[in-house]
DNA sequence: CGTAGGATCTGACGCCTCGTCAGAAATTGG
DNA sequence: CCAATTTCTGACGAGGCGTCAGATCCTACG
């Protein structure tokens, strides 16, 4: 069931052509034939190893994500508090789908495509993004509620971004806000509090 | 550019059949050529009033929510606190939605479709659910803090939604971390806070 | 080293929808 | 009753997803 080397790299080959034309032309760039032709891909290959463009493109997400945690894991968020720390990560998070608008509006729209097949691997992007803000929060034994604001945070960053990309919002009032929803949430309690 | 009562009849259609075809099978079941023949309109009407697909499903939605608006008018929500009536409301739009999975599923994709000319649209979707949330808090004079908190908590209503629609999380689960975080956001300060 | 079984490639098929437009007909309002 | 819109009829253009059969190539294993 694990991928040989070779498997592995066409999986890799797919994967970033798919991030490439969607970073050039959004969801409609990337088309399943171009990705399999670009990858050096036989159109049936491609569809072996993602069952459909959104599975595709929630994948390369994943990935993305996937990469923001490893870059987490070796230099990890700044800040003294709680609060600025996952401020920073999500500002993180955030720089990078901000500079390809288009490749965000095609991962959203495949987040939000309402495919039960991709549901599995939309989990695993959520999941692992809690998972980060969690980190982030810098809690060694989080209880309910923290875990709780770490998946309201998540949340919030999602719906952040199909803010953006809605156009309803420019990036810089998104970011804004996240940072203020953090503070809100991460409020360091100003000592005593807690007692109920 | 007001509608005459014809036009307005014209439009009501065409939402309702948009609804109804949405209720039934969900995003793809919404075929513009169908909207217009079960509306009993020309294809060509359809465009002219919903320039596009999304226009018309966010349409869709905007309407819905407005209808909501108005009963909560008629019957404000019941809650003693705020935490209680703002969960109370998001309860009561949800259980609607949850009633008509495909409904939502179709609304949430168009929502999410990055249109830009659909955004004026969704924009209106997310303040009437903000000004909604906003006047279930029963505030009478908002800060900037209460604004920020009710455009979170519409913000979680939507994120809430696509978690529900991709199967990330069963409608219970959803509703009742939309109560969570109303209970945490809204939480009564016990008298004496909120003196830093 | 030879071979069986799975992975990949080639190339083509089937199927469906959105959005636009020109010209005729009907509605509305003055 | 006429002029200006709106709507209707009917057809056009353009494109893409996902599937499959059969040939070929790899890989792992005996």
């Amino acid at each position: 069931m694990s991928l040989t080397p070779s498997q592995q790299d066409r999986q890799e080959r797919m994967l970033n052509v798919a991030a490439k034309l969607a970073s050039d032309g959004g969801f409609d760039a990337v088309q399943m034939r171009t990705v399999a032709a670009d990858a050096d891909v036989a159109l049936g290959t491609l569809y072996r190893y993602f069952p459909s463009k959104e599975h595709l493109l929630v994948s390369a997400m994943l990935r993305q994500i996937g990469s923001l945690s490893d870059r987490l894991a070796i230099k990890p968020a700044a800040g003294l508090d709680a609060a600025s720390r996952v401020s920073d990560v999500l500002r993180r998070a955030n720089s990078a789908l901000q500079r390809q608008q288009n490749f965000t509006i095609a991962v959203v729209r495949a987040l939000a495509s309402g495919d039960e097949n991709v549901a599995p691997v939309v989990r695993e992007v959520r999941e692992l993004m809690g998972t980060i803000i969690l980190d982030a929060m810098g809690i060694e034994h989080p209880d309910e509620r923290d875990r709780l604001v770490a998946q309201i945070l998540q949340e919030l960053w999602l719906s952040a971004l199909v803010a953006w990309i809605s156009g309803v919002e420019p990036a810089p009032s998104v970011t804004r806000k996240l940072e203020d929803a953090a503070n809100l949430l991460l409020a360091e309690p100003a000592v005593s509090e807690r007692a109920s």
